[in-house]
DNA sequence: CATTCAAACTGAGGGTTCCTCAGGTTGTCA
DNA sequence: TGACAACCTGAGGAACCCTCAGTTTGAATG
């Protein structure tokens, strides 16, 4: 019985499921308008429910945010996978890392909850950070192989040259996005060869 | 009388000159500890005054952060003209974004108030960051003219650089400084030649 | 159905921080 | 030694956090 595989126990009755989906909905709405540190207390309100039903479902606000990108981060590492196959070395690589820029910077404030999980397991999204830098990591080494990525980039470089283009792009993303052309210089700085 | 030249009123009377410096030094060993949001009231407390005399002198929390950081960043413009005139375009260059990274990052949640304030005219720190802008971009301008950074990067994008990698390094200053390092990549994908 | 009870929900309430403002204090100038 | 602007104080309303004692309800069971 209770057989699930450790990733998540989502409520069981049907008000509980039916709540859990009102207040992620609520949340994701509130964190993309007003940033990770939106008024808990508003999103139970727009969501229909008490406060106490929202910390029951959602003991931290780390939490309420892992479940509100858990969806976004699965997809990111699913395509890691996809695009290594489909790909050559660089191009899934760097195709990748502009993803994942993009999935780091869905709203003010994510950036730095997911890299403080990278670091500090204990922390909800710790899982699938260490998930995704794996997949970072796989495919860095591939491009390193193919001799196209210079060799003494470690991953966790990487994951700091992916957060902090993502954080940057968290701040700028309502003034004409720079992202693309920071990440691209980023790149150079990382490529053995030009383009 | 009153020729102060726009700016900044510094308090006139002695006592309150007194809490101004009071409550700056409680600031900084404040905001060091527990980053820009620390909490006001302890600052107001540590100063040995009530939260109204706070708000006396510094009327928004962005007032308070732009006096504790204002000697670094005066500085850190001082230093520009001073590294132009010493050194080559591209050492005086990489020098200035080495400093301007250290002192973007002097506390946890600095580097997002500076970038607020460099395109927000009407806070606080506005006239100090645009003074860094006109640095960085003569800096950069100079190197550019010698021919050692590629001609297509604007100051705007220098800027998202440095705190790109000013934001890492409020992150990460605890375990292990990468900073240095993130500079170094990224000075790799604008510099025109190898080193 | 009726019963049962764990799961789920509610919202009052104590704690923290923010910021304002009416009223009292004091430095300074004449 | 006034006189007054500058300065200071701290109570208090508002927003948000999070907890928990008490209540409701879905669903399993007889």
């Amino acid at each position: 019985m209770d057989d699930r595989p450790y990733i998540a126990q989502r409520p069981r009755r049907a008000d509980g499921q039916r709540n859990y989906d009102a207040i992620l909905a609520a949340a994701r709405k509130a964190f993309e308008a007003s940033g990770s540190d939106a008024s808990l207390e508003e999103i139970a309100s727009q969501a229909g429910v008490a406060i106490g039903t929202l910390y029951r479902h959602f003991p931290t606000r780390a939490a309420l945010v892992e479940a509100t990108t858990r969806d976004g981060l699965e997809n990111l590492v699913a395509q890691a996978g996809r695009l290594a196959s489909e790909r050559d070395p660089l191009d899934a690589l760097t195709g990748w890392m502009s993803e994942a820029v993009v999935h780091f910077s869905t709203f003010r404030g994510l950036v730095g909850i997911l890299t403080r999980s990278m670091y500090d397991e204990g922390t909800p999204s710790h899982a699938m950070c260490a998930a995704m830098h794996r997949s970072g990591a796989d495919l860095l080494r591939a491009a390193q192989t193919a001799g196209d990525v210079r060799a003494d980039l470690t991953p966790g470089e990487l994951f700091d040259l992916l957060s902090g283009v993502a954080w940057v792009r968290e701040q700028t993303v309502s003034r004409g996005d720079a992202s693309a052309r920071l990440l691209r210089l980023a790149l150079e700085g990382i490529t053995t060869r030009e383009s």
